[in-house]
DNA sequence: CCGTTAGGTTAACACCGTCAACCTAACACC
DNA sequence: GGTGTTAGGTTGACGGTGTTAACCTAACGG
């Protein structure tokens, strides 16, 4: 019942009809994001398993040896499939807070609930992420936090300016909400979420992941913001 | 230079000679788990790239197709490597609290410096689970989690009871730390740590993962035990 | 003695990533 | 205008993959 997993389309960089494009950087002919674009369907439509060279070029009527001419080898096709993927979560996370005021609590938030949603609607590129790789790990350009990673943290620092949240090391900080949502997020996506949320008591059985992951989420802020240790001020918290 | 990952091995589940072993569940013929051994070793050498039925078998000194007497096919045969890899994982952590006082903080944060040990001298069953599987979420049961849930929970009820950490629901609180700890450790699985990390300003350059992504989890436990949001008692803190 | 089963074989199929060789149209240059 | 050179494409093949079908063989129960 939870379908394939779909992936947001990546922005179009066809240039708009008489712009003076720089031939800089993004350069792409049309006929690599025609591939690109094949190879983020297949992957969405059946994983990666399913995206394989013929499969890629059969979809875009092509032999599979002429995406040869675009891409060394299969990886690192998948790698800038995924690579675009990520490029929008930036552009995801920055459209969630827009309307929030800076250096507040909420703002941080947001965050946190749109890494959720991004991750959850674009589940197979962290799948590749983190497990495709042959071995070495990837540059922490290419992982999901790069574009995020500056976007939280300038939140951060904000909020610790306004006096919102307590003053630290922003980046250990960053890093720790990151790691609380990223995990969050991966733990749902290999787990069957019903059984262990009607432990914890979130809606009855068969809700979808992203509210159940979101609900879960909401509970863990009061956690994030109080901490673990007793309240100082000792007493009527919790009596009886 | 990080070489292979290793993995852990696993308990032999040749019966003790002269046990009265009963015939239930864990009957597994020597074969199967000179299968299940030879599948382990190659996942450890080379990742699941290297993990072909071809290479099994010849590893067992049988022919491929033989190894379909014992399992479905190969998606069968991982799954079993990997569940029984983290079978071990509750032991792990079990040994990681035993001579630490029940009640005590510093028994949960075991548990975390515990599951991240684990995880990164196993990474390639948390790669499997979190990423190859081809699609829909397996059961929670395969999860790393699943024997270590039940040792999280009861050492945060007992802190709770003993009034190291504050009152809430203790699934909720479980779920929160296990999601920050495998958080971390995910990131770090993807990521090379050593530009994020001298960032962060903890070990210059070329320190090994586990001792950074220990360093870390070291700094989120004061997060984890007084939150985010600025002292009550207004004032001294951290005064310019 | 015969049937069944467990455990194993070989041969083959369809698919995979990739390479080598070749083709063809477009363009730059003398 | 002829002549490279190059970008973009083809076909065919190689070795490897998971998996199936058919077959073999030894052990065991009736």
């Amino acid at each position: 019942m939870p379908g394939p997993d779909q992936l947001d389309p990546v922005l179009d960089d066809t240039p708009p009809p008489g712009s003076t494009r720089s031939v800089s950087e993004s350069q792409v002919s049309e006929t690599e994001s025609a591939i690109l674009e094949a190879a983020r369907d297949l992957l969405a439509e059946g994983g990666i398993g399913a995206l394989s060279m013929r499969a890629v070029a059969s979809r875009v009527g092509l032999s599979a040896t002429a995406l040869y001419h675009y891409f060394d080898n299969k990886e690192a096709l998948v790698d800038r499939v995924v690579q675009r993927g990520f490029q929008q979560s930036e552009e995801y996370l920055r459209r969630a807070i827009e309307n929030l005021p800076r250096g507040s609590m909420e703002r941080v938030a947001a965050l946190g609930e749109a890494y959720i949603q991004f991750a959850l609607r674009n589940r197979q590129y962290f799948k590749i992420i983190f497990a495709i790789r042959p071995e070495q790990p990837r540059a922490i350009d290419d992982v999901p936090g790069q574009g995020g990673y500056v976007v939280l943290r300038e939140s951060v620092v904000e909020a610790m300016e306004s006096g919102a949240i307590r003053r630290a090391d922003p980046d250990v900080v960053v890093l720790f909400l990151w790691s609380v949502v990223h995990g969050l997020v991966t733990i749902f996506m290999a787990c069957d979420p019903a059984g262990m949320l009607d432990e914890v008591g979130l809606c009855g059985g068969d809700c979808g992941q992203p509210e159940a992951t979101l609900a879960l989420f909401d509970k863990f802020r009061e956690l994030i913001r109080d901490g673990l240790a007793p309240d100082r001020a000792d007493g009527s918290e919790d009596a009886r």
